[in-house]
DNA sequence: CAGCATCCAAGCGGATACTG
DNA sequence: CAGTATCCGCTTGGATGCTG
């Protein structure tokens, strides 16, 4: 953030800067999105080709999923091996930074899960007292 | 998901339905979300009045913090203290479960923060090696 | 103060068509 | 096969104005 202006200053001048005031916030999305989520999971397993993946996580478009792995791959989480062959051949794989981020996403998604009946028990009881 | 239709047939019915197909994603975003994960990791400190937690988050309008800190409520990870009082007074605090999420959401955040560098580094290969 | 309702711009994300 | 490029609808999210 340059100095000499305040964060609405700022904010004005460049929309939706609040997603670069945190530089880390741009990375926690990338492995929180929608599909990154997905990803990081499937390739915990093993490592997939591109349509593979597709076919695996299944509902994501192919722009989706190349978009994905670009942030990933840009941001050290993912390997990309392209094969120079015909036809053409791509390996994605976790790097080893992108394993931890992984299991650490993994272990997240698995408490969600865990605690579904809860999080459900008290939406219903949110939910009862609105309908009064 | 209703029996007797295919993934892709329910999505053309609802689009969207990406999101729904798997409910846990749903809560995973309120938690990992742009404010979500602010608002966690302020509420993991002390409990918060509405405007001061806007203030202490800064750069979140009203309608978004609101919207966040109801889907936080609803899904049982906050607590909302109205006071009856004039002029009204709002206290935001997690729930045991909340507690639970915000340690794992900073957790994965810190972990980011601290792999920033290497986040760095990796781009600056990555933009090199597409600059050539 | 704490929020809801409305309006509107920007960008997310899907479908499609095309390339190496 | 593994993408890129384009178009476009819909949602996200900010600004504003109003209520209890």
């Amino acid at each position: 953030m340059p100095a000499g202006l305040t964060a609405a200053e700022t904010r004005q001048m460049q929309p939706n800067v609040n997603r670069a005031e945190c530089p880390s916030r741009l990375v926690l999305e990338h492995v929180t999105s929608r599909w990154g989520v997905l990803v990081l999971a499937a390739l915990l397993e093993r490592s997939y080709r591109f349509s593979e993946l597709r076919r695996q996580i299944g509902g994501v478009s192919e722009k989706m999923l190349a978009q994905t792995l670009q942030a990933l791959e840009r941001d050290g989480f993912v390997r990309r091996d392209a094969k120079p062959v015909i036809p053409p051949r791509v390996d994605y794989s976790l790097t080893p930074m992108g394993h931890e981020v992984a299991e650490q996403v993994w272990t997240l998604t698995r408490w969600v899960e865990g605690r579904l009946d809860d999080v459900f028990e008290a939406r219903e009881a949110y939910d009862g007292a609105r309908a009064s």
